[in-house]
Parts: C-alpha cells; sequence; structure tokens
DNA sequence: GCTAGTGTTATACATCACCAATACACCTAT
DNA sequence: ATAGGTGTATTGGTGATGTATAACACTAGC
C-alpha cells in the first residue's frame, strides 16, 4: 500500500509499521498467516532478507510467532497490546513534539482538531 | 539545548532544524550573526566540518548570508518566509500522518488537549 | 605585517546501516 | 524421494556519516 518508500526510514521499518497499522485496522486478523516473505519481496521489488528483517522485528515483540517450515502468524489477543503501547508512545513520545510545532507555527491544536472531518 | 541527538538524525540535519527552530522563536534574530563552526564543535564536541554542514543547508535556503571572513548572518525578512513555509509543510505533510494515527488509536480531542502545560 | 578570527575545501579514514545475492534448514504434500 | 513452500544465516558491496588534519582565502584589530 505504501505507494512509495520514505527514503529517510529504512524498508524494514516501514514494513514492520505496515504490518502494526494493519492489525490495527483490522486489515490482518490475530491468527492470520503473514504473506510469505517471498510474496512481499516480489510485490515491492525487495529481497526476501530485507522483508525477513521486518518479520523479526514482529517476533521479538511477541506480536508474531513462527511456525517452521510453515510461516509467521498473528498470536491472539495482540491487538489489544498494540494498541495500548502505541497509545502510550503516541501520547508521551509524538503528540508533545507536535504540540511544539503547532504552537510554533501560531496554530491552534484545538482548530486543527475540530476541522478534521469523518471525525466521531 | 538539544541535550542529547537523535540516532536516526543526523547530526548537521539537526542543526539545521534548530537553527530554523530558534529564528522562529526569536532565538536568533535577522541580522544577527549565527554563532561560528567552531564555536558550536566545541561546544558540542563535534567537528567543524559537521557544523559546517549545516550551515551549509542555511545557505541553499538563502536563510543565511556569508559575509567573507565576519561570519553567517541571518537574512532580514527570513522569519516570515520560514513560518509560512513550514506551516505549508506541516499541514500537507506532518499533520495527515498524525491525524491518521489519532484515528488509529481511537483517541479523542480530551485525550489530547486535557493537561498541557504552557498553553497560550 | 602579524595575529586571530571567520567559513570552506580537500584528503584520508573508520564505522555503520542498509540491502542484495546466495545458500541453507525446515515443513508439507505428492 | 522430490518438489515447492516456509524463514534465515552469511557474506559482501555501497553509501552516508562523522572525524581528523591540514591548508586556503578572507576580514578585523593591533
Amino acid at each position: 500500500m505504501a505507494t512509495q518508500w520514505d527514503g529517510d526510514i529504512p524498508i524494514y521499518v516501514q514494513l514492520y509499521q505496515q504490518v502494526i497499522r494493519r492489525i490495527l485496522d483490522d486489515h490482518l486478523l490475530e491468527g492470520e498467516a503473514l504473506p510469505s516473505v517471498r510474496k512481499v519481496a516480489s510485490e515491492y521489488q525487495l529481497n526476501p532478507v530485507t522483508v525477513s528483517k521486518a518479520y523479526q522485528m514482529l517476533q521479538e515483540e511477541e506480536i508474531v510467532e513462527k511456525q517452521r517450515g510453515k510461516g509467521l502468524f498473528i498470536k491472539e489477543g495482540v491487538k489489544k497490546v498494540i494498541l495500548a503501547r502505541e497509545r502510550i508512545n503516541f501520547l508521551e513520545k509524538e503528540w508533545p513534539v507536535v504540540l511544539d510545532q503547532i504552537a510554533r507555527l501560531n496554530l491552534s491544536a484545538e482548530d486543527l482538531l475540530a476541522d478534521r472531518q469523518g471525525g466521531k
């Protein structure tokens, strides 16, 4: 889905982030298998090892489980954990920086949040 | 002021960003000289060439002007230009990504605006 | 003229992250 | 057993980053 890569971020990190996003968006469901490294690699014109590197991050974080010779599977109950973790990370790390920038640019966070559409 | 460097971003880019921020925050004023490369280098334990690299970016963007043998000086009228440029960049590139993430994490305006400090 | 201050350039160097090519180990089905 | 599907360990190349060192050209003050 990432039409192009952000040259400032390693591709395998972007792939990792994509999986996280797809889990949160219910495009990847718990219990499902990740697309194979070779499939992703051919889809994006990458080396399978590059994809594997992204998948290793997911294993280290216990988001995904390896079944030898079969593939990687999304663990049960993981969406909830990711959601909680990402919320904390966003609120503590990313959002304060954004707020700083908003203030520096003399913009209003209230206005920006109010102006979004489809918000509920 | 950056107590530590963000390992994911080249130091010279962070130095560049710092100058931009200091101009917007009125810590660096139009007409003023930038601190010399050697001073900054010694302050942060860096190589002068690394600092120079940041200063070159500022020259290429016409934010700063070289006076041979004297130093680099912030051009007049530049704050306004930077502010406009940064606003556009923020609204078109950064903010949409932030909004996406906010939606994905089901965060509300209350969550985001609750207890921030220094608000005006 | 001399000295000390500007930024810049050139060279060499070490290090590291990134990514690709290859080969390997494993599982499953036929 | 063979073929085709998993992920991955290894190796090597490339480029970016930052340092070290030195030299250069210019300005300012004495």
